[in-house]
DNA sequence: AATGAATGAGAATTCATTCAT
DNA sequence: AATGAATGAATTCTCATTCAT
């Protein structure tokens, strides 16, 4: 890793502390150089701007979920199994991130800007696998011909996000995981997946 | 409706549509005021601060919500329908109130101190009236005993606001109901609901 | 007393109140309306403004020192025993009335407005009775007559000032009185007054 | 002295020329920092707020104040000598410097909260002094030895900041220190010195 | 005479960003 | 490349005063 880069990473993960903290607005580009241990100036050498830092964050962070999700799929075998696999990475990857949780969560996934930016299109990575997921469930015959896609890969997420996001703002007081059984029993037994252990007439 | 209770509405009418366009930080008082028509000092006559008159929005909505979701519900027969119509008046109330959506949905409701405030609260009535919908499918027997209702609240009420959310930030410019049928359908149809119509063997 | 006196004595009773628990600019009308028991419009049916209140008041509380000071000077005789009685009922006064000390020696007799003011003027009365006295002092031949009456007056009224002021600094904690004894003697045994106790050789 | 030594003397000398015209809260942090040539933030670089920068004007005078009299007392023999000189400087200095004269006076000296600061205490370094020269003076036999020194310095003390604060309310219209001779021979010839000059029976 | 709702001017303070060193 | 002093725009909130009722 470049000298430069490593600069780079200490100003991102000092962002990442200080935004999870406050409202984007609340938070100070001072604290920020503080808690990296740089001037004020030298973050303008990396970012643009204050926005720019911000949006920075999730690019690190995406890149570095989907490098773990690949990992974690790796080897696993029917679509059904990979998806439960991808959900309780995905609420293991943000209950072990709490920090990055709030940022995304609560700051940016909100935010007309972000929608806008380029790095917003870099989820696409991650939105396109949970996609590759559901098609394989279907090609597999373990999802209904019948579904919309878009719209279950849609759902998936929504609920996903939607645990979170309800976390967080409860104080992350209790474990995001304890429902990942039953939510995900109801939503991903239920939906669209044919379900074989249910003899049919 | 007295003069001094006219005044306020004039007031949250206009801060609704100024903090709809930007962030609770970017909307200015002195905005709100001229939209409202009045004088800045005005408006601290009737609410204590800007957050205050922030958090005055939803309370004010809510109620207004609360009181018209009763009406489209009376006369219906069924739990089925009854969610059937909680849902699409739901989606229907945001449609036909996108200042209002955009500020509860992007603003508030990611607000930790939205959250801990007695407005938020005061959303409660709403979502009784949904657990209350669920409780009397199960007495009726087209929800399954074994599901946990609280859980099935949040999915519904998680995804709706989801659903909400996704068409806010693709600033609007799909029909938000035009999912109506199929998210729906996957979700109620799916989720814990004994399907009659299917045959059971 | 007339109905429009009683009310002008229940607002400068107020004012005392609040402009001595702050400053003149953190005094505000609407508290001293609250106290009065009167609307703040209803202030400005009596006073011209703010500044013309706060003036008012030693115009007011001028009248009962002099008032009183007479009662208690009456019957004294020689000037030696009256300056006794004029600094003991000066000290007396304002121990007594500690509210009206704090805003009359730490917010009006420094202010450069005041000193301007019709009010200010008004404090001749009492001013020129300490005079009337020296001069009774040097007729008697109890006062030198070579000093300068008007420094002498000055010197007096100087130290009482200081030893009023000093004593609402130090938040009133100890007697104003205890030191009457100490000083006065000092002052005023020794400024002026020709000791014919010490024989002369 | 270093360049931002230099700033900070700006802005202070542009505070003291400010607060001596006008209140504090009617002076302007805008028309200080105009004065001193500086953007208005960049006052909030050196000091907290404009409480700070208040305060902070009197802790730089008086040591200018204190080193000087030190420099002034050089040399002189005789602790009677010594409070002469000791008066004259202080009227001397007050008396050139005007606008510090308003603001410690007339505003400052009445304040409780300057009062309660640590700049106050930094004043102990002057009257320390002034405790030092009588306790010089009993020590010598020109200072009876029953007086007691603390109520002396007090009256000595408070019979300057009179006079300095009586010129100040008069407009300054007259010379601070024509009555030097009159009042201090008043006060030091008459007050507690014993006077070896006068025969003794 | 009394009210008190409405006014709107006014000021301190913060902080992202720049740029000379 | 790194710094951090200097900037100055931008905004909330207070409160004396007015005036229609």
């Amino acid at each position: 890793m470049s000298k430069k880069t490593i600069k780079e990473q200490q100003i991102i993960k000092a962002a990442i502390d200080v935004f999870s903290k406050n409202t984007f607005h609340c938070s100070s580009i001072a604290e920020i150089a503080q808690r990296a241990g740089v001037a004020e100036g030298t973050i303008y050498q990396y970012f643009k701007n204050k926005e720019d830092l911000f949006f920075s964050i999730p690019a690190e962070k995406t890149r570095e979920f989907c490098r773990d999700l690949e990992l974690h799929l790796e080897g696993i075998v029917g679509a059904f199994n990979k998806i439960r696999k991808f959900t309780w990475y995905y609420l293991y990857f943000f209950k072990t991130n709490p920090e990055y949780a709030r940022t995304l969560m609560l700051e940016m996934r909100v935010s007309k800007r972000f929608v806008k930016s380029k790095t917003y299109r870099s989820l696409k990575t991650f939105t396109d696998k949970a996609l590759e997921i559901i098609q394989e469930g279907q090609r597999e015959g373990v999802i209904r011909q019948d579904v919309n896609i878009y719209l279950l890969r849609q759902l998936v997420l929504g609920i996903l996000e939607h645990m979170v996001t309800r976390w967080l703002l409860k104080g992350e007081r209790y474990d995001l995981m304890k429902d990942h059984g039953g939510a995900s029993e109801l939503v991903f037994d239920g939906i669209g997946c044919s379900r074989p252990q249910r003899a049919k007439p």
